[in-house]
DNA sequence: GCATAAAGTTAAGCGCGCTTAACTAAAAAG
DNA sequence: CTTTTTAGTTAAGCGCGCTTAACTTTATGC
């Protein structure tokens, strides 16, 4: 139990600073691009996991269907999405980033990255090469704990 | 340029699943409270950095004082915070979390924790000190650019 | 002391995200 | 081959967050 204890308090000091970081910087980012965070949220989704049926993006976010296509259809309308039939299922669509909704994705993810990296340019080799490698361990241990659960 | 090219690909993928991982989070925590994402961005403002007037909130989330005044009714009527009258400014208010407003938050914050600490409870002890070693660096870091800006 | 600035409130109005309900069309099940 | 399920759309309606505009009250600057 000591051992956790000593771990706890960085590990929430840490969390304090990024996640307050980092959700300031989408809902910004959010803003300059006049996107709504629903709207940004699909993009970002998209991206991560690629194209996909809006029943699918109904699901993830727990809206209705209703609620989906009508997101959807201001991104279509914005450029920001293409959307096609499925060639598998004539009654489904096939939800996609268009060239620049991609592009609008990446240059929001590079701003949040640019932060983390300004932040470990700051440091010593030494430090760098130690967070480089207990941040391999928690990303590998988050995908551990995802795939169990 | 080679140490920071080896840095940035685990930076990049932990911050990928610590911003999905947050976000989503306090997203579905703000939709099981019945709370907006601006009135739970209020709470946790006044959790982290206390008490304040009502033009501070306005001038922090970029809205008009207007729209801070009537988040802020909400927020009384709801009995997450108390307004009272600024002792030293007979015009301002001083908004603060009520107790209910306060275990709230405090919710909130520790159910975000707590993923984190499951992360690292299954741990090595020998990768829990490098992570905790790393997150300190790391803080201490963000505190340093944070000071400078 | 008087004009100006600052803090907050109230009201009208707008777009958005969401829901339910009613619908079309295609796939799956029997 | 008919019934049921699944995918998606459309329309009506609601609450919310936000803005501008008009206003009150208290503090500040000259």
């Amino acid at each position: 139990m000591t051992k956790l204890v000593q771990i706890t308090q960085p590990l929430r000091e840490w969390m304090d600073v990024f996640m307050h970081r980092s959700m300031r910087g989408w809902a910004q980012f959010a803003k300059s691009t006049g996107l709504s965070m629903p709207q940004l949220s699909i993009l970002m989704q998209l991206h991560y996991k690629g194209a996909c049926g809006l029943s699918e993006i109904s699901e993830r976010f727990d809206v209705s269907a209703a609620a989906a296509s009508q997101l959807a259809d201001k991104l279509v309308q914005s450029g920001h999405i293409e959307r096609t039939e499925d060639p598998n299922d004539r009654r489904a669509k096939l939800l996609r980033l268009s060239p620049s909704g991609e592009e609008l994705v990446n240059d929001g993810v590079e701003e949040r990255y640019r932060w983390m990296e300004d932040l470990s340019t700051g440091l010593s080799a030494d430090d760098r090469a130690k967070v480089l490698e207990a941040l391999t361990i928690l990303t590998r241990a988050a995908q551990q704990l995802n795939d169990k659960k």
